[in-house]
DNA sequence: CACTAAACGAGACGGTACGTCGAGTCTTGGA
DNA sequence: TCCAAGACTCGACGTACCGTCTCGTTTAGTG
């Protein structure tokens, strides 16, 4: 996102200090209002900034909105070199957990709301947030198995959506509060589908 | 919904027809646009109706369309009368896949969008949509409970959520497809987390 | 102008104070601004109304001025009884130099300029400030034939292009100042060429 | 117009194929859209020319116009050389006539009409052609004054007021064709003011 | 023959206004 | 009192150009 061609560039060169004051005027904007009620107008006033500018760079919205996310939010992954899987994957789930409560959250649930409707920015989300957070629990599930915690038979794709899923499903439908209880429960009850039975 | 006093009213009673109307043009829209990009002003154009017939009856957009897929869909909960828990949840998952894949899971998935900045509307749809079956599962679960096939002390709505979260997760994040496959690997997957240890 | 169907109407009917807001913020901005610099965003501002209300009403921006010029200025044509049709031309001609000088000469060279690209709005001006001037004056010469005044064989829409061509060259192409000694002067030659050769 | 500086320069010079191809272009695009919606963004493209380069050398987008009209209309003044004042006056005016019909005479009534926000190149267009014109006929005018054809005391800028007048009224207001019958009718009738009576 | 300095193309920049859409409200006449 | 029609103010949309700016690249004359 946010930067289109590798080609060899003649003209004026794009402006970093734009680029930065779109996001942190995003950035800044999202703290107090949805991403729903967010405007390219609004965007541009406050950052100062011709709305072209940001047209030029982002193809939408929520575009800009994940790019502000991503770039605003520390997003580290967990990653404890433990040697047991399992708390390591507890860990994990936890600390996605803990980031999606708050403000935060509220701006994922938002973001993917829109994804919606603007499928492009939602694939952005996934390559983003997602992949890596799936990608990195699945390297933990994978040792597990080797070292025999796991059911070595497991479907990774599957085991995934079994341990992240009721965290989503909780953020987006709302039925449910997602603290830190349910997340340490949760995590502990839907690990046993991947031990060896 | 839709509904909003029970005093005693004088003057020109609700029209059904213009209700009727609002709800069938309601869903007519929904199969070629998205719930976003419904508008009042087009359910009113295409039901014949004033908007402020619309204003009247419902707090917002959203809340036609819960209106109008709660009345259009036919929702039935899978309850067949089996004597095997087990059987009983994975037909009732299975079920409610295969509802939320083709036409109408994508209006589901926006339903919820929607209700990221309409929280009235996500409780409706809660109430109406999400609850019952989050029901009729618990009941299931109590029952399996009672015949031993199930842990005694388990936590039913944290149950629910493994249960059912992996669905509305592949619904709205659109990562894998949310077909009969996955339903079937993934319910017979989790349900190892409510049986006995 | 301003006025669209004779049809049986429904629905809330036209506000007549926003169309005089309109025209009053129109005329009032005109006397700092020039037709060319006046928006249809800055007249709505200042009328404290809808852009759309004004696109509803008039076809364009020249369209508005046109109406707020004829309405705003005391547009009356000089019809003084006198029997000497050479007499009343004068003060005919003298009339509109005296109108075409100062802010209102300016603004209707504006609004001649606009037409040249808005033809359905010149015509509008046509038929609204320029004809009548000239059916005027025609209706003079005629008396003038009458009497033996003028040549009995004129061309009445020639006579007119040369009595007033000369008043809206000036106007228009700046060369020389459009005052009362040039009106005078010019009226006075000019009607040589209807006199009785 | 299009040169500014005879001060000694240093750099790189003007380039002439870039001054050619952005008349080249204004012209062409001029026969097809108004000098309205003719934009600097636009010659620039079709001249394959930077906008700085057009700003440059040009103070505005009229003054391009009349500088692309000044070099691509044949101009000519006609100079018959006759002896006879009233025949020669007629063919300037029918000569002037006819170059006002057709596309080039939209061209002029174009430029005249920006001109009314852009003095500056109203000014130019003056000079560049209406003085010119305006000159040449008020030689044959004192060249008849000189045989005794036209009054001896006649103001001369009065006399090219009520010849050319005519014309530029029809041209810009459009109440009716300017055609060579009008311009023939309209100069006869005109030269009466002038002769001597 | 390198150096200097202006002109060049390209195109990004902050703006302004465009004409349109829909929101939610208001105001008619008629049922 | 409800209803349809449709006008109202308002805010945002995405686009087109404005006139300015910053790049790297010519292209002459000067030192």
């Amino acid at each position: 996102m946010a930067d289109k061609k590798a080609t060899i560039r003649t003209g004026r060169p794009r402006s970093i200090e734009s680029q930065q004051a779109i996001l942190d005027a995003t950035w800044k904007l999202l703290k107090k209002i949805s991403v729903r009620d967010l405007s390219i107008e609004g965007i541009a006033k406050e950052a100062g900034v011709g709305k072209t500018t940001i047209y030029r760079w982002w193809p939408s919205k929520t575009a800009v909105v994940v790019d502000a996310f991503m770039t605003r939010v520390i997003t580290d992954i967990c990653f404890s070199e433990s040697d047991n899987a399992q708390e390591e994957l507890l860990k994990q789930i936890a600390s996605l957990a803990k980031a999606l409560s708050g403000e935060n959250g509220r701006i994922v649930a938002e973001i993917i709301a829109e994804g919606q409707t603007d499928k492009e920015a939602l694939q952005d989300f996934r390559d983003r947030f997602l992949f890596p957070r799936r990608e990195a629990a699945k390297q933990v599930i994978i040792q597990g198995i080797k070292t025999g915690e796991f059911n070595s038979n497991l479907d990774l794709e599957l085991a995934m959506d079994i341990l992240y899923g009721p965290i989503y499903y909780r953020l987006l439908l709302g039925h449910l509060p997602l603290n830190q209880e349910f997340s340490s429960l949760m995590s502990e009850m839907a690990l046993q589908c991947l031990k060896k039975g």
